[in-house]
DNA sequence: CCGACTGATCGACAGATGTCAATACGTTCT
DNA sequence: AGAACGTATTGACATCTGTCGATCAGTCGG
């Protein structure tokens, strides 16, 4: 039961940020992610993603009302960010959300 | 019993973004909240304010290594966009975070 | 092999954002 | 009242970001 006192994380992946004062390398690496949540066509994408299960980039782009070479900047940028992640399908790219991802931020947000 | 099926959700505050495709309107009000959340510098601010409970903005200039104008921008971009609210006490501004917005935010992260 | 289709990349451009020096504002103390 | 102090605002500037048209790179069907 004293072992319960050690600190049992892997160092900048799971901790909130209310506890302590986070470390300048993990506030980047956090804005990184919420970064990618910062924009309001992203956002709608990774909802549409997500609710989907699965789906390929043109099944988003009348929906969203963007252009394609946009919708495909979105998508590397919720990638890039780990928030998503495609697999190639002969000419489509299944896109999905990645639930750890998202775990990690949520932990950070944690009490 | 029956009653439970009935969705008593306040339209577009605490809808997680996974379920179904988010509004357009609701993804700008989140996309808002996330952007505040997007800048290391905010972040570290944020967590250190959370963490100490309460402080003062003359308390963050030296540990983030800022200027105080600098600081006073970062403030007031995260109380815009309400994970922080501020009470003056004669010439000195006591930051606290708002638990609430926290929890929406993570909300719309739940699965 | 050719044409059609999905997706990525490039170049360009307007608008947003982070930063600081200078300055203004409000409060407290002498 | 005047000085000192904490905070907010303004102006300026470099950088980042979202967007699109044009083009390129694979992939499937005939």
């Amino acid at each position: 039961m004293a072992a319960r006192t050690t600190t049992r994380l892997t160092i900048a992946d799971c901790c909130s940020v209310l506890g302590e004062p986070i470390t300048d390398a993990r506030a980047v690496e956090l804005a990184k992610a919420f970064a990618a949540l910062a924009d309001p066509v992203r956002l709608r994408l990774f909802s549409m993603i997500a609710s989907a299960g699965t789906c390929c980039s043109c099944d988003l782009i009348e929906p969203l009302g963007k252009s394609q070479p946009t919708v495909s900047h979105h998508t590397k940028v919720l990638a890039d960010a780990g928030l998503i992640a495609g697999v190639k399908a002969g000419r489509w790219v299944n896109w999905t959300v990645v639930p750890e991802r998202l775990e990690q931020l949520r932990a950070a947000l944690a009490p």
